[in-house]
RNA sequence: GGGCGAAUACCAGAGUGGCCAAAUGGGGCAGACUGUAAAUCUGCUGUCUUACGACUUCGGUGGUUCGAAUCCAUCUUCGCCCA
């Protein structure tokens, strides 16, 4: 007898049971006794010659072992890759969303009605939201920045809407993301000094307003969100102090560090990098925002960061870039033709014990989607696979001599 | 046997006296991509390692012309039509 095949999606059976099309409240959850639990984060250990950190941030949605990559999953997708992949071969233990791309498609009705992002999407595990305002910078063209928030219009039809920093909050709520990002502005790398500090104002008071309107409202899903507020001040130490120091005043379960690897040399956003965790709170996670590339990752971590989101696995990856645990690939290039090893020896997930570079090789040239699909989970599975040798070897007191060997492999081109 | 048409770079295919080393597309080769308007974008693709430049090319040969991928003659090959 045939049986539905999507038995596992909530959504459904939210149908079967008549869930209310608006989900539970707060209070409703508090009269259940099942008033939701505030995240925590628990530090493990750190690193005794270097800032790196091991922990767990514990969400409504389950745990997170850091230091954790995310896969970006902008509009409820992480591009070309299953849930199913993510959970069991890539071992993702959270993933992206993000605001102002699911804002405008498919819009807070549809995922209200859904019952927030993890219904709609079938992913039960953790959800970040980043808030939109990446974008105010990446479609510079079509937007306008005032003291109330940001006009903008859409990438996709060009209507006009606006976006501010209550209207963000509000969003995320219908979102139901885990964690919340606070609505920033994110200037380019190259911003002069008067724009960078003025840029910089604007983001404490829309931060303010931010919490304020965390404040007044609730949940909409059941289960307790957090807000992270974000860190600027361009490649200026003193404006990155004035703003990690504005940022934690804020009782906050988590701190992001943004507008960094925007076009600034790399030691300039590592230096960014130590100033801003001098003034972070020890005892809670640091999210570095969209970063970056392994590299990247490791000197972060060694700077005593704990998160990180990125598109580069998955769009590069896209694109013919593999990274390995042997160095940087272009999968399009001649010399693969006839390699037919693993993609990476060193890898237990899936597509590299499947797959050979020759066969992929030939399937990214031939444009075929099955070759993002591969290179997407490959790429994710070697980020997630960093983060938890990282993670090891804090623990065993190895991290600084790994890092630096592991920094090296991962780094030159094949 | 006769008639007509066509031959251009790796492929397809523009160009029909100078602005042509030759459009465009494909293919090939390489590069870029960092809180995703990206299964996208860029460059190169006759030879001389690079470039100002030089050299050799448009089926073969010979010619006309100051100058030919382009005009003429002839040969070759292919296609179509008539016998």
């Amino acid at each position: 007898m045939w049986r539905p095949p999507h038995s596992g999606n909530p959504c459904f059976q939210r149908v079967a049971r008549g869930w209310p099309a608006r989900g539970r409240s707060l209070l409703q959850a508090a009269e259940a006794g099942t008033y939701p639990e505030r995240m925590k984060f628990d530090l493990i250990h750190t690193d005794s010659g270097s800032k790196a950190r091991a922990g767990v941030i514990h969400t409504a949605h389950g745990d997170i072992p850091t230091p954790i990559f995310m896969p970006v999953g902008t509009v409820g997708s992480v591009k070309g890759v299953f849930h199913r992949d993510l959970k069991e071969d890539v071992k993702a233990k959270i993933i992206l969303g993000n605001t102002y791309h699911l804002y405008l498609r498919p819009g807070t009705e549809i995922l209200e009605e859904a019952g927030g992002l993890h219904r709609f999407s079938s992913w039960d595990g953790p959800i970040l939201t980043d808030s939109g305002g990446f974008q105010v910078f990446s479609l510079a063209d079509s937007r306008k920045i005032t003291e109330e928030g940001c006009r903008f219009s859409s990438h996709i039809d060009g209507s006009k809407h606006l976006f501010t920093p209550e209207s963000v909050m509000d969003i995320q709520r219908s979102i139901g993301a885990d964690i919340m990002m606070a609505f920033d502005e994110c200037p380019p790398g190259d911003a002069p000094r008067d724009y960078a500090a003025k840029s910089l104002e604007l983001t404490k008071r829309w931060l303010g307003r931010c919490f304020e309107r965390y404040a007044q409202t609730s949940p909409k899903y059941g289960y307790e969100q957090s807000l992270f507020p974000i860190v600027q001040g361009c490649t200026y130490p003193d404006l990155r102090i004035d703003s990690a120091r504005f940022v934690q005043q804020f009782d906050a379960d988590g701190y992001a560090i943004g507008g960094l690897a925007v076009g600034e040399p790399a030691p300039v956003m590592y230096e960014m990098i130590e100033v801003v965790n001098e003034v972070l709170p020890q005892d809670r996670p640091r999210y570095l925002m969209g970063v970056g590339t392994p590299e990247n990752l490791l000197e972060a971590i060694a700077r005593g960061v704990d998160m990180f989101d990125c598109v580069m696995p998955t769009r590069n990856g896209r694109n013919g870039m593999l990274f390995t645990s042997e160095g940087i690939i272009n999968i399009r290039n001649q010399k693969w033709r006839d390699d037919f090893s693993p993609i990476d020896p060193d890898s237990d997930c899936f597509v590299d014990l499947t797959y050979s570079k020759a066969y992929l090789r030939h399937l990214t040239i031939a444009g075929e989607m099955l070759a993002a699909q591969i290179s997407s989970m490959h790429n994710l599975a070697f980020y997630l696979r960093l983060m938890s040798q990282a993670r090891e070897h804090i623990q065993g007191g190895t991290f600084s001599q790994w890092k630096q060997e592991t920094v090296e492999k991962v780094s030159r081109r094949l």
